[in-house]
DNA sequence: CTGAAAGCGCTTACAG
DNA sequence: CTGAAAGCGCTTACAG
């Protein structure tokens, strides 16, 4: 290719300074009107292209937002990704996806990577373990960071996810209401917030109820489609099966319901069970999934606008902020209570 | 915060040059060993955040490689982006994603950010429609461009993607051997080459087996689940339903087997089913999915490969590689044939 | 309304 | 083995 065109070849030729090309490039009410279209069209005709590097190194400023999750596949983070999505590309903020897939390795050298580049934000749901130091480590070098989906203590951040005690009560609540008195969790783990929040859920909700808690009700792990689809066996294999089954997740639900198919029972009728999330295949699945809707595109949407405001200068705060989740009835969790 | 830590800090603070400061970190055998170490501790001690900026707007190398795609999360591209994601991990390239939901518009601003931020490469699934000029432009402009899952006439870059056509024939051909004589193919559409060349596939197979095509058998379209999902409607409708059907895709076959199942159908007992991309899910679906394999792994690891060669400074070829698909048995398909 | 000049934080020949 | 200086392509006071 030719050589590159630069700010100061559409200075010469059109006989003007860099500064003016620059100033009017960025419509600045400083260059006359007629100087702003003559530059504009040279800029187009000659095919400018603006270096983002250069400009951001004099204003560090770069426009760039990153955005760090487990795993963008998973369908969880869907709708609080198209949030995100489209509330920074309204403001003309590239966004990076990265997943850490619960590494605390990489979700560093991500955090890294956005640091060098001089990001301006960065969307996180923390991998598991995340220590409070590397968000302030990003916050010590302006990097402002809103925590997503789940929290961390003593991080000194805004956080938003969805009220997942309260949800996951809810769950419970509607379970004991259709008479069901053994109930089993599958899925989640401690060294989450929101596996804690959701077991806890559960454990109040039993309790609430006047439910003794058994130990082997709680199958902890899995988290994802497959790994619920296999623990379905161990569901099988408990001595005298509960009636009735909480998941910590929709995909974690719908694999289960697979699982729970191929060993030849039925779900939503041989065993109640409900999800959590409400992800759109929840709707369609056989039988339609009964489940708590998260409110995640309202987590998205409030997690960006959050961090804008912060680049628009706002101070940093700290409190996490609670969406309350609601639940969707469906077909899987019409099944008769047995005891 | 503090003033930020540059070279220039750590110069002073060890009285060397910022060209020694330099050179050291990069590890370059010009500094003597002592003095690399001294540097090295010294920058770990202040803090010291390595600016990629100002060091790409020098060598103008970013180290960014863009890759976009239809929509990140679509298991479709799972495998395809974890092995784009190892692989450039490994050549310490940072990797930013972008979805360009098929809207033109969405992905010429990404190929524009990327050129403002002067990345090294782009490995792209090209939106609907995206004119071979649009590739020329990024090349022109020092952007290679690797081409994944869809290709574009004329585009003159290179390209990897299975193939499409003889992987659909796989699936017609099984079916004809189970004794089928009525295939129908819903979803896809002719907008993408992915969509041509499994219609083509499709038809070649009718034609081998001589089974005339009925214009009713096509159910163009669904490229996802809930469209999957909808599309058994339209086939119940059909005046005698075809005894089989091959699918555009796995989302779009197990969307369908959920619509069948609440329509009273039973998907590997009334009707067969087959798929196309054998993603994780295809395997413990109810009934288990049979579908083609579509060697996505492949398609990545080789495109990323391409690329990480073309910035060590090979030359831009333009052909593309068709990875060989192969089909995976399964019981949707085990439908008897009625017919 | 427009221009000349400094500077963002690196890297890279070139000297020594 | 180390240093002084130029330059990557912008933006931003400051002058005029």
């Amino acid at each position: 290719m030719a050589q590159r065109v630069k700010l100061s070849t559409i200075a010469e030729a059109l006989g003007l300074s860099t500064a003016t090309v620059s100033l009017a490039l960025r419509d600045s009410p400083l260059v006359a009107d007629v100087t702003r279209d003559r530059i504009k069209d040279a800029a187009r005709e000659l095919g400018y292209i603006y270096n983002r590097r250069a400009a951001s190194l004099r204003t560090s400023r770069s426009g760039i937002v990153g955005v760090c999750v487990h795993d963008v596949m998973n369908p969880f983070y869907g709708e609080i990704l198209k949030s995100i999505e489209s509330e920074l590309d309204r403001h003309r903020q590239t966004f990076i996806l990265c997943n850490h897939h619960d590494d605390l390795s990489k979700q560093r050298s991500f955090i890294d990577t956005l640091l060098q580049l001089g990001a301006d934000g960065l969307i996180l749901s923390p991998a598991l373990g995340t220590p409070a130091a590397d968000i302030r480590l990003a916050e010590e070098n302006d990097l402002p960071v809103i925590l997503i989906a789940r929290t961390i203590e003593g991080a000194g951040v805004r956080g938003f996810r969805g009220d997942d005690a309260y949800g996951m009560g809810l769950a419970v609540d509607h379970l004991v209401e259709l008479g069901h008195r053994s109930i089993a969790m599958i899925g989640g783990t401690r060294a989450t917030s929101t596996g804690r929040e959701r077991e806890a859920g559960y454990l109040d909700g039993l309790k609430r109820a006047g439910i003794e808690f058994r130990p082997h009700w709680r199958i902890e792990g899995p988290r994802e489609r497959l790994s619920g689809f296999e623990s379905a066996g161990a569901f099988l294999a408990i001595d005298t099966p509960p009636t009735a089954i909480v998941c910590f997740s929709d995909l974690v639900a719908l694999g289960l319901m697979y699982g729970l198919s191929r060993g030849g029972v039925r779900p939503g009728v041989d065993v109640a069970i409900v999800g959590y999330d409400d992800i759109e295949e929840a709707a369609i699945a056989t039988p339609p999934l009964t489940t708590v809707s998260n409110g995640q595109s309202e987590v998205g949407e409030r997690a960006a606008s959050a961090l804008l405001e912060r680049l628009q200068g706002t101070e940093a705060a700290e409190h996490t902020t609670l969406i309350e989740p609601s639940l969707k009835v469906r077909l899987s969790c019409g099944a008769k209570s047995s005891g």
